[in-house]
DNA sequence: CGTTTGATTGAGATCTGTCAAATGTAGTGG
DNA sequence: CCACTACATTTGACAGATCTCAATCAAACG
């Protein structure tokens, strides 16, 4: 986990910071793989910002079947609400540096016109655009499709060369496209004799071969 | 019908409208049945509010599958976008009024405190919320489940007793809900002749009979 | 090494989709 | 008011995709 993990942030670029006086009031927290950042119901005092790491935020039906809404990556802030509770779980896919919001920060924040402000609105509406993307996915696209366009997007998002080191398990790429886990794999092995993707033995690297041909998988 | 469809697109291009400082003459805009409001990749140089009637928002796939993020109700907001163009298409369901606002006049107010603003801003924050529950929906409800939420919701926004007149068609509801027509229909017939609801001849119109049971269905 | 955990593969069941037909409703014109 | 049409919805039969359950395999770890 640990080289999986510094792997990663070896391929991100450096992240923007927010101006000193946002960062003098923001404690780096560090979590181990797993634990619980914040649960469904808890008091929002906090939001946050992925220094490293990979944060999967969810929400669960009452027999325990789990829709991982989206993946956060360095840089990504999540657990913004309205409400004053949170709407969803916050865990650390793989050991994770988070940067801590007060709440009430931001909320004075907003009538000024601060760098971190805009950057947590920015952040918000970009939530709303994966949101409406993911929804395509989950409501029309077929098993194949949806792994596709998870590739890519990761990829997108973490990697420039064609090569992803996955942070997550075979259970969180599941529980995000709306699959089981069999399926998933299935896909991969798929689009692998397809001659799209290449599977080296470490299960959790995937290099894409055709990039072209996984863009036609979500048009 | 095709007749209204091509006068509305003919009126299409932007009305000239007035400084945002006369917020009360907001222009209202009368649409017609099925006509587009905007479509996928126009422009975004205003934003909407429902005045009358319901407007539907959706993506396709380039094989016309398409997901239908949301409907907006009387006083929802519709049409937000961070970047500069529309990342979907909007259509009226039935006959709808509008209210059109400029984009960049919301630019300008978010740096002030208006009451505009502010509206817009907490739109856009519940606009989140329900795309967030409707990921958990579509990743994970079977089809009964998803056909009662959103009968569900769709009471609590629009009726207080237990009456629900749809606006829209059964091909509306499956797009949103990522079914088929005929899977919708058969879900609507399971929960009749569990007695949870009732169709009556006007197929447009349902009725809750047992609330409760409907609620089991979506913890 | 054995054990444990995660991932892949296989076989069969189930749910939803597809295709087709029937039914019902609204609308039209005689 | 009654055919008659057009359209939406429902229903049925079957196919196909994904899920479930089970076994195998591989890598990681003590």
């Amino acid at each position: 986990m640990q080289v999986e993990t510094s792997l990663l942030n070896a391929q991100r670029p450096v992240l923007p910071i927010p101006p000193t006086s946002a960062r003098r009031s923001a404690p780096s927290r560090a979590i181990a793989k797993d634990a619980e950042i914040f649960a469904e119901g808890d008091d929002a005092e906090s939001f946050y910002r992925v220094v490293s790491g990979v944060v999967r935020t969810y929400k669960t039906l009452s027999d325990g079947r789990r829709q991982i809404d989206a993946f956060h990556l360095p840089g990504d802030f999540f657990g913004l609400e309205s409400g004053d509770e949170h709407r969803f779980t916050a865990e650390a896919v793989g050991d994770v540096t988070v940067t801590a919001y007060r709440r009430c920060a931001l909320e004075a924040l907003a009538m000024q016109d601060t760098e971190l402000a805009k950057q947590a609105t920015a952040a918000m509406m970009r939530a709303l655009e994966r949101a409406q993307d993911h929804m395509l996915l989950l409501g029309r696209k077929c098993a194949v499709e949806k792994v596709a366009s998870f590739l890519l997007g990761l990829a997108e998002r973490m990697s420039r060369s064609g090569d992803i080191e996955l942070p997550m398990s075979r259970i969180d790429v599941a529980d995000h496209l709306g699959l089981t886990i069999e399926t998933v794999s299935r896909s991969l092995t798929h689009l692998e004799r397809a001659g799209v993707i290449a599977l080296p033995a470490h299960r959790r690297s995937i290099q894409l071969r055709n990039r072209a041909a996984l863009a036609r998988l979500n048009s």
